[in-house]
DNA sequence: GGGGTATTTAGAAAAATTTCTAAATACCCC
DNA sequence: GGGGTATTTAGAAATTTTTCTAAATACCCC
């Protein structure tokens, strides 16, 4: 199951968060860092554990590193559970 | 956000393999401890936590308590989910 | 190359989670 | 009521996660 870690990521409010903001578009490290009450060391701890869920990835350009959400990995999540709905959600949609 | 509580059941694999247990039907505190090797005390505080992210629910019948999935909530995690997606998933279902 | 900014890594402290043992409740049935 | 089973609660130990500070990398641009 790779998707232990995708729920894991997941559960943090921050990380969430970070996923929420990257939803607008691309952002840098320190961009992401201006919206949280934390060091730079504790946003790239999170930026890390997202990017090992394979939930972020990054590209790099000039001096920054650009992060952006990459939404392959979410519909495993959205179809476990809609396994455990019994395959009876939206996600069927007739 | 009642759901963070929610992310925070779902984030550990041991909750998460109750759940599939009881997709299948209503088990007792009992039958479930019966899968896994944990005393029936680490069983019951896993129970507690679902219960309180409102992922089960129970139901008390002779001397056993019933424990079944309350798919509700799922659905709210997959809106948050499919939102994150750009709204562009199986859910919106064009 | 060298100063400057952006980000990450290392290591430790603080906080939260998971697990256990032992004891407490709760309920059944004779 | 009382013995018996099922489950939960309390409290402590072990483990994992989150956060910080300080230092290290990486890359830019003059």
């Amino acid at each position: 199951m790779a998707f232990a870690e995708t729920f894991k990521a997941l559960s943090d409010p921050v990380r969430r968060q970070i996923l929420e903001l990257l939803k607008k578009g691309p952002l840098s490290a320190g961009e992401i860092g201006s919206h949280f009450e934390m060091t730079g060391a504790t946003i790239s701890y999170h930026l890390k554990i997202l990017k090992k869920a394979d939930l972020i990835f990054e590209s790099r350009e000039k001096n920054f590193i650009y992060y952006q959400l990459n939404t392959s990995v979410l519909e495993e999540i959205m179809l476990w559970i809609s396994g455990l709905n019994g395959g009876n959600s939206d996600v069927e949609s007739k």
